[in-house]
DNA sequence: ATAGGGTTAG
């Protein structure tokens, strides 16, 4: 009796569709439209906007189409709510230049609509874009909102533009908007992702304390577990709890993506059980987050756990699970997913292919990185600058120098990563004239090189043993670029000072260093005191190594091969004794080589593999051959 | 009618 004095009228059926959008159920929304027009009733100026957000929430265009369609037939085509909710539709399904012919044809355009086109371009990261068409809308007299501000705050986040969304706060205040809870919410994150807590901090602190939402906290905890800050996280998590707030999906979703780290493994599962705890550990996104956090932390075993419980797995799902079998090497069940993913009708993305190709370079999985290659331009990722740049990587880490030139000078747009990306390829396989002729070309174009490129040029030098021009690059980055140098760049510089000789200087550099220097570094130039037989340095060199590293083996070879060198037999003897007291255990270096898709593994002295005999008689006759031609290898080490 | 925090990669 009550259902059918509700669905007389169509107050009644408005209710019931907005009931189902606001209960996130826009396919039930869309089916109460269609039984609604079955029983003879049109839809008037209030139903249109539900029925556009369910659409948006389907992203599906079929569907927007149809009450497109439907809109233009009633009388209701001009009024000014419904085409921003046309508009609003036309965005969320990716369509934005169709949103844009119709939002040009609107006469009497309201703020409501310029924020959605602006939000639409910001969300693609089309900052020129929103900042032109934000400059029309003041030209026609327009005044901003907090919506407004947004879009801008969100536009200038996706370049990481610090001094941009500074100036957008500023211009936020002066148009007396920074009391609003969700604006101070975007400032947070904004602040937060481009890594300037303080500011963030500010900004949280300003809000009044009874003002304060869920997504207040949520956007701090996001901040600092972007930082691989999980104590703060969890510190911000516990004020969040203490203050009577409720944690939701995104707080748990937070507070796991700072456990990405291997040594995080504890920390994350106990933030997995307190999502139990909480109820939101079935929810899709947790559970991705939660398989991308295991097989980052090494337990891949609970990764596919996760993931063989999963009763309706996104591409995200597939992608982290294949990205965690890519990342340890075992590019078969990798692939095997990838396939299963097809097959189950989930189409991969951009994402995907990147795991795989990264997968592929790590372990010199030539063959299958051709395959990808194939695959990425077959499925119209050759227009995707960061897929290209993902393959040049790949071609050059499996030592096919040739593909990832061919590669990269075939590129239509090049980014700075592409710049980078090709030079330390060539750094990395031997070009030396390569990389430093690219930098100079680079530099040449007035593209901006930053600390990435300027460690690949370095390692080149490095490798090249080129001195004068190290330092002048490593110069060059300070004082031309204005760029700090980090532990790698000093790494670089003590390895070249070290390999050419001048130890004294490349102990300075590392004692002048700002930050702590690391084991690689002490190791680096133990390395050079052996070739060049320094003892006193060496010794310091080890020492510093030993408090890193108490329990690595390498400071004890190197030194004893310095001492043996200098044929101090006895200090050699004592360090022998020092290693079996402390139980430190070399772990033999092994070479990895795929040869038809298999991998093959060889350690020092390995006659273990089936063709062993066959591959020790090819190095035998390649070392009578080099005989021959008068190279002999160096061996420096006396102890094994 | 328009909006804020969260998953995969770099």
């Amino acid at each position: 009796m009550v259902l059918l004095s509700k669905f007389s009228t169509i107050v009644g059926w408005n209710s019931a569709i907005r009931e189902s959008v606001n209960q996130s159920r826009p396919h039930k929304a869309l089916l109460l439209f269609f039984q609604m027009k079955q029983n003879g009733l049109e839809p008037n100026n209030f139903t249109f906007p539900f029925l556009a957000k369910a659409c948006a929430k389907l992203s599906n265009l079929k569907f927007s189409q149809i009450i497109h369609t439907n809109v233009l037939k009633s009388p209701f085509r001009s009024d000014v709510f419904v085409q921003t909710a046309m508009l609003d539709m036309y965005v969320k399904c990716d369509r934005l230049a169709d949103a844009y012919i119709l939002f040009e044809r609107i006469p009497m355009r309201d703020v409501a609509c310029w924020n959605v086109m602006l939000m639409g371009f910001a969300q693609l990261g089309f900052l020129d874009k929103v900042l032109r068409l934000f400059h029309e809308m003041r030209f026609a007299r327009i005044l901003p909102d907090t919506i407004t501000v947004m879009g801008l705050t969100q536009a200038s986040l996706e370049t990481k533009n610090l001094a941009l969304v500074k100036a957008i706060h500023a211009f936020g205040i002066q148009i007396g908007i920074d009391g609003d809870v969700s604006m101070a919410n975007t400032w947070i994150s904004a602040y937060s992702k481009c890594d300037d807590l303080s500011s963030a901090m500010a900004v949280f602190n300003g809000i009044e304390i009874g003002a304060r939402t869920v997504v207040s906290w949520n956007s701090m905890i996001a901040g600092y577990s972007n930082l691989g800050k999980f104590l703060d996280a969890l510190n911000f998590y516990k004020w969040m709890l203490c203050d009577g707030y409720r944690p939701d999906i995104s707080t748990i979703v937070s507070l796991l993506s700072s456990c990405i780290q291997p040594d995080k493994l504890l920390q994350g599962v106990l933030t997995h059980c307190h999502g139990i705890q909480m109820g939101c550990d079935s929810d899709i996104f947790v559970v991705n987050a939660l398989i991308s956090m295991y097989s980052r932390c090494g337990d891949i075993l609970s990764s596919r756990f996760l993931f063989d419980g999963m009763s309706n797995r996104t591409c995200v799902s597939w992608t982290a699970m294949i990205s965690g079998y890519a990342d340890k090497g075992d590019l078969n069940e990798a692939l095997r997913l990838f396939h299963a993913m097809e097959a189950a009708g989930e189409k991969p993305d951009l994402v995907t292919v990147l795991s795989l190709a990264s997968g592929c370079g790590q372990t010199g999985a030539l063959e299958l990185g051709k395959w990808i290659h194939n695959y990425a331009f077959s499925n119209g990722l050759r227009d995707s600058i960061v897929v290209c740049n993902a393959l040049i990587d790949m071609y050059a880490k499996c030592g096919n120098i040739n593909s990832a030139r061919e590669l990269f000078y075939a590129l239509p747009v090049r980014t700075v990563v592409s710049w980078t990306t090709m030079i330390a390829g060539f750094a990395l396989n031997g070009n030396y004239e390569e990389a430093l002729d690219l930098f100079c070309l680079m530099v040449d174009l007035d593209l901006k090189p930053n600390h990435l490129t300027f460690l690949a040029i370095l390692q080149a030098c490095t490798h090249a043993g080129l001195l004068e021009k190290g330092m002048e690059f490593f110069d060059m980055m300070k004082k031309v670029y204005k760029i700090n140098p980090g532990v790698d760049h000093y790494s670089c510089m003590a390895d070249l000072l070290g390999r050419k000789g001048r130890l004294e200087e490349a102990t300075e550099l590392v004692k002048s260093m700002p930050m702590k220097p690391d084991a690689r570094i002490w190791g680096a130039l133990l390395s050079a005191c052996k070739i060049h037989r320094n003892v006193e340095i060496g010794e310091y060199a080890c020492r510093r190594l030993f408090e890193l590293e108490p329990q690595g083996a390498v400071p004890f070879v190197e030194m004893a091969n310095i001492y043996a060198s200098e044929r101090r037999w006895d200090e050699v003897a004592a360090l022998r004794t020092a290693m079996k007291f402390k139980k430190v255990k070399k772990i033999p270096g092994q070479s990895l080589l795929h040869v038809n898709g298999k991998p093959h593994v060889f350690t020092v002295e390995d006659r273990g593999h089936p063709e062993g005999l066959l591959i020790y008689a090819m190095l035998d006759s390649l070392a009578l051959q080099l005989k021959e031609e008068q190279y002999s290898p160096r061996s420096e080490n006396f102890v094994k």
